[in-house]
DNA sequence: AGACCCCTGGAC
DNA sequence: GTCCAGGGGTCT
């Protein structure tokens, strides 16, 4: 589910209600979960969060001394607040009671997602946040072009890549690479300095419209206010496979890259 | 690069 | 029944 926008616009709408928030009780954790935080309950009771924030696909909860409680929610994560005690709600995995008598829940109808407290130094130590590449929001062209010239990967494969560039899935590879008409088996170092201009812009300008529609809400991805997105409306070749282009009007088509189903348009993207 | 794994449910 | 899904890990 959630990629870059989807992930800042969930953490935009717990800041504010979960900053200075103590927790007071871990009322449930699920045993999927539980495995790998076997101590989690006595080690987050009674801290307090001091602010959220995401890191490409990852959303924090930051609390002092640098330590967070990390969360990658995958394909059906959500993330969100309700009144603590309610009867339980169908695949949520994680209540945190907190001390103005909500409760953070965890929900994941596919079980994908992970969560764990970290400390500053454990997460600085964990591979995958480790070799988290750049925020594509705040990288420049000269380190984005030499992250992907050089490459013989397929320019698609590459944007998934989260060591390559942090947060981006399929929704937004398909719907940058399109933007820049660039074909998303173009390997990497067939790409020319004006072309991978053309698609950071491209990348900056489709994430930064998704974050300001809220995300895109295909099937199971909700807002922390539990509302859906509306950039799943604006796309232009996700989900759009036989359908006109846009632009030109040709039947856009789909192939698989890195394993991921793949829309583009034969005709406005080009090798 | 690709196959298969984790898991659940909707579309067909 | 089969195939597919906003992701990522592991193994060949």
């Amino acid at each position: 589910m959630p990629e870059l926008p989807e992930v800042e616009t969930i953490a935009r709408g717990l800041r504010p209600l979960l900053t200075d928030r103590t927790v007071t009780s871990v009322p449930f954790i699920a045993a999927h979960l539980a495995k790998g935080n076997r101590d989690l309950a006595r080690e987050v009771i009674g801290r307090t969060i001091r602010g959220v924030s995401r890191r490409g696909k990852l959303l924090f909860l930051e609390f002092p001394e640098q330590d967070v409680m990390a969360f990658h929610l995958r394909m059906t994560g959500r993330l969100g607040l309700m009144p603590s005690g309610l009867p339980p709600v169908s695949h949520v995995h994680l209540l945190l009671d907190l001390d103005d008598g909500t409760a953070l829940y965890f929900q994941d109808q596919r079980k994908f997602g992970t969560c764990g407290l970290f400390t500053g130094k454990d997460l600085k130590r964990w591979p995958f946040y480790r070799n988290l590449g750049p925020e594509p929001l705040g990288v420049d062209l000269e380190t984005f072009s030499k992250r992907i010239i050089g490459k013989k990967s397929r320019i698609k494969a590459l944007l998934l890549d989260q060591r390559v560039i942090a947060g981006i899935g399929n929704i937004y590879a398909d719907e940058s690479l399109f933007r820049a008409g660039i074909h998303p088996a173009t390997p990497g170092n067939r790409i020319a300095p004006d072309r991978l201009a053309g698609l950071l812009g491209a990348l900056q300008s489709v994430l930064e419209e998704a974050i300001a529609a809220g995300g895109s809400s295909i099937r199971d991805y909700r807002t922390a206010a539990g509302l859906v997105g509306t950039f799943q409306n604006t796309f232009q070749v996700y989900g759009r496979r036989g359908l006109p282009c846009v632009s030109c009007g040709t039947p856009l088509q789909t192939t698989k890259v890195a394993g991921r189903t793949t829309c583009f348009c034969p005709s406005c993207q080009v090798i």
